[in-house]
RNA sequence: UCCGGUGUGGCGCAAUGGUAGCGCACUCGACUGUUAAUCGAGUUGUUACUGGUUCGAGUCCAGUCACCGGAGCCA
């Protein structure tokens, strides 16, 4: 008989005469009466199936004491209407059959709390927990809702290089691929011989898909990325990762107020969609976790977000004359409690701040005819701050290359960038946004290690 | 990387420089259509590591490592 998931058969409530479930312990409470109760998780869904499995069924005392807190189980039964309290519905076993043990003297996970700490020291055993069964959930859907996102509006889905020899400016250390052996690197003239190693030139792990993006935007209009990047700055805070994925739509024709209405359309529709289909998870973890989350999804779909440009911001925050850690003025960049600031005490929702100056970003950004600011912006939401940046990107070839020599980077490097705006140039801007940012916002975790799977950070990548 | 904090049974925590203890888990027993069940009893320690001060160090000092929080870098 086919197994059936735990999440149909508590969204049916409907009794049945026989079905199969299969999946892990998490309690078990006896009866002495005859009888135990065991709740039982498949991962569907947050909701265990309370099964009621009787003493005198066959081989019950031969198994008894392998049914423990998370062993793995194939339970055969009548599904009935429950007597107590707590459920719908409960399955009467007929049949148990143990597919793997769980020594209750060594299995680490018990019934009650565990610190975020600990379980990130067993991130192979943490997703049977319900708070990472809900997150991967919920993670797992917003991934789901940003292709839907795009690809109803015929966006491409282009799969950009993990491997490649673009250094995209700003964006941070990044990562070296190589096969020579760190016992004989091949040295000429004091330098290392890149033409000995496997791609014959020096390579490391993608920063930022956007400038690829940027190639195939410039030819199917509207393209986005979505795949993993790689960071090797030396970050350890609960807002960085070695390796984490990066959302990075690159549409041609859009100019940088196309760009913003596209961010605050994404954002919109991502917030309703993961509150349409995973309110059982929200809930809980807003019970459980943030008791804010609920409230800040709907400050976020409920309200247009606040638009202002980078002088505007500053003229505020030099208004309050508040004494923050770093000052304020034209020409500096924005620090964490300044971005904070503006988006949860003086607009207290999200702000959209456009128009930086030149100085502070990097050299593909459109410069604007005052020559003083770049078409460049950020979307900051209270409590997380930046969660999206993006810009007009300069498509004028005379702009683009007096820019690149100002910032002192060698044009040969990125002759084919350079093509694009020779040949068939067009107005085009893009966005990145940070995905485990974006979780950690939804579901209110604190820290990002705890919103993906495997976390990847400085003196971590075990498992 | 910088600043601050914390490292004590499997987990969460306590202990004025003077006998290392509590709760949970676990084991056994009692009881019950239970709901993080409840009640009783019991097992569990190189106090992160290295060195120092002291009659005596979990506690004070120095160093190392790990983790957490904040900052920078950034998404």
């Amino acid at each position: 008989m086919k197994r059936r998931k735990i999440k149909d058969i508590l969204g049916q409530g409907k009794e049945q005469a026989e079905i199969v479930i299969m999946g892990w312990v998490r309690t078990r409470r006896d009866s002495k009466g005859g009888f135990s109760f065991l709740e039982i998780s498949d991962g569907s869904c947050l909701k265990n199936l309370q099964v009621v499995a009787d003493h005198n069924i066959d081989s019950f005392d031969s198994i008894s004491e392998k049914l423990q807190t998370g062993s793995c189980v194939g339970i055969t039964g009548k599904l009935v209407q429950s007597p107590g309290k707590g459920q719908s519905v409960e399955l009467q076993a007929k049949s148990i059959e143990v597919y793997g043990e769980a020594d209750p003297n060594q299995y680490p996970l018990q019934k009650k709390h565990h610190s975020f700490e600990f379980l990130r020291e067993i991130s192979h055993l943490r997703p049977r927990t319900n708070t990472f069964g809900a997150v991967m959930r919920v993670r797992n859907r917003l991934s789901y809702s940003i292709h839907k996102f795009f690809q109803d509006q015929g966006f491409v889905y282009l799969h950009t290089p993990i491997i490649t020899t673009n250094d995209c400016e700003g964006a941070g250390e990044m990562f070296q691929v190589t096969t020579l052996k760190p016992d004989s690197i091949p040295v000429v003239d004091g330098k290392v011989d890149y033409t000995q190693d496997f791609f014959g030139e020096k390579t490391c792990l993608t920063v930022s898909g956007q400038l690829e993006g940027e190639v195939y935007a410039l030819a199917l209009s509207e393209i986005y990325t979505f795949g993993p990047t790689f960071r090797a700055e030396n970050s350890n805070t609960s807002r960085h990762l070695s390796e984490f994925w990066m959302v990075e739509p690159e549409m041609a024709f859009y100019d940088l107020e196309d760009d913003m209405n596209l961010a605050e359309d994404f954002l919109h529709y991502l917030f309703k969609d993961v509150l349409e289909h995973c309110s059982e998870d929200l809930e809980f973890l807003n019970k459980q976790i943030d008791k804010t989350i609920l409230e800040r999804h709907r400050n976020i779909t409920e309200n247009e977000f606040e638009r202002i440009t980078y002088t505007d911001a500053i003229n505020i925050l030099e208004k309050l004359n508040k004494n923050f850690t770093y000052s304020v003025e034209w020409g500096c960049n924005l620090q964490s409690e300044h971005e904070r600031y503006l988006s949860e005490e003086v607009f207290k929702k999200a702000v959209i701040i456009y128009d930086y100056p030149e100085e502070i970003k990097p050299f593909y950004m459109k410069v604007n005819g005052n020559g003083k600011t770049v078409r460049a912006m950020d979307v900051l939401l209270p409590k997380l701050g930046e969660i999206i940046g993006g810009s007009q990107r300069e498509d004028d070839y005379g702009s683009l290359l007096k820019r690149m020599q100002s910032k002192k980077l060698n044009s040969e490097d990125y002759d084919w960038y350079l093509d694009l705006r020779r040949f068939g140039s067009a107005p085009h801007s893009g966005f990145g946004l940070g995905f485990e940012r974006l979780v950690q916002f939804v579901t209110g975790m604190e820290n990002i290690r705890d919103v993906i799977p495997f976390p990847r950070t400085p003196k971590h990548a075990r498992f």
